[in-house]
DNA sequence: TCATTGACAAACCAACTAGTCTGTTTAAAT
DNA sequence: ATTTAAACAGACTAGTTGGTTTGTCAATGA
């Protein structure tokens, strides 16, 4: 009676689904059953693109989340001249994110902090993902040294682990507190911190 | 023939074992079971001196993680003349903290992380906890300002929710990476911060 | 000395959970 | 038109999980 659907649209359905249920209750938390009823699919559908519910988890991580957090932090970066203005803009232009992410916290975080001690493939893949980030930090910041925007003493990849910390740190707090006026008040903070780097003088 | 231990020795060891468990699994990934195995005990014994897994998790929180807060984070703010210093101190004077503390993370934040969005009681105990420390650095720089020390236009609250945003997300990075250099990275450019709250001129 | 009770052990249970097995339907290929 | 296989549905299962019930034994008080 119902047309079946494409197939990848089915795999699509089933990651979103997942990824919205391990978002609220972590990996370990997200049940199997309660993603398909939210599709109204069964297992055999999930059974037949998934091997296992690992796999499924590491496919979300790898598929939505990755993908999420390039285009929510990444990219904006990019976005402005000045490197140091691109990294407080993630906490100022921040209208457009969902209540979810304040509500929920960072997917990628939280799934950093349930699964790094227990499982090593959950662990390695995220450490990837932050890699990543923090390098774009960096490189933001190493540009801005080539424009004499930033100082040259600074450390790149010591302030861009400490900006990142610092990111993952406030939404989390934010989570907890479920208001976003944490996660603001930290940006502003943030700032102090960022003016620090900024060059004094001239530049070499 | 085994002598009976007195009731208070049972639940403190119930309580330990519990402990351990959450801290690395998790309030939903820690098993009764598991737990009980640990200390050679039944569900008759932990069923009498709790109502609930529950409630196991709520005295957790309140009677041991709670203390170890206030031993850790707290009371070390105190034995410092420069409250900045003292606030830093935290993290420099880590080597006598058990390695579980980094491969771990902090059990506070990673019950918050967890539990935040699912469990309100969980919720709500653990952001008075948070609340308390953050006053606890608050009131440090407060004193500090008094002292002439620190700037007196900075917002004592504003700043002590991101020291302590920043120490939670450099201790998450930290079990992430599987490496304390992450945080005593993070601790270094904390320091840049903190230098930004030092009364530059006279002080009123 | 004997009844009572605190502090558990042992066995049990219903609900749940990831995963499997066997169809069944639809679309494409021949 | 018939075969074939992809893409599922539906029913089932073994193992797990928090929690309960009943029984037991030592200490305590009368």
């Amino acid at each position: 009676m119902t047309t079946k659907s494409k197939p990848e649209d089915t795999r699509l359905k089933i990651l979103n689904a997942a990824f919205k249920e391990l978002h609220k209750h972590g990996y370990q938390g997200m049940r199997i059953d309660q993603v398909l009823k939210n599709i109204d699919l069964k297992k055999g559908a999930l059974y037949y693109h998934f091997s296992s519910k690992q796999e499924l988890g590491y496919a979300v991580l790898e598929e939505q989340i990755q993908k999420n957090m390039y285009k929510l932090w990444i990219e904006p970066l990019n976005k402005f001249t000045d490197p140091l203005e691109a990294i407080h803009s993630i906490f100022t232009e921040r209208d457009q994110w969902s209540n979810e992410f304040f509500n929920l916290g960072c997917p990628l975080n939280n799934l950093a902090q349930e699964m790094s001690p227990i499982d090593e493939g959950f662990r390695q893949r995220i450490e990837k993902i932050f890699q990543n980030w923090q390098t774009a930090i960096s490189d933001t910041l190493k540009k801005g040294q080539e424009q004499g925007i930033v100082d040259n003493s600074i450390n790149p990849d010591d302030c861009a682990c400490f900006i990142l910390t610092s990111m993952e740190g406030a939404l989390g707090m934010t989570k907890n507190h479920q208001n976003k006026e944490v996660f603001y008040s930290c940006g502003r903070e943030l700032k102090r911190y960022l003016d620090t780097l900024r060059s004094t003088g001239g530049n070499v």
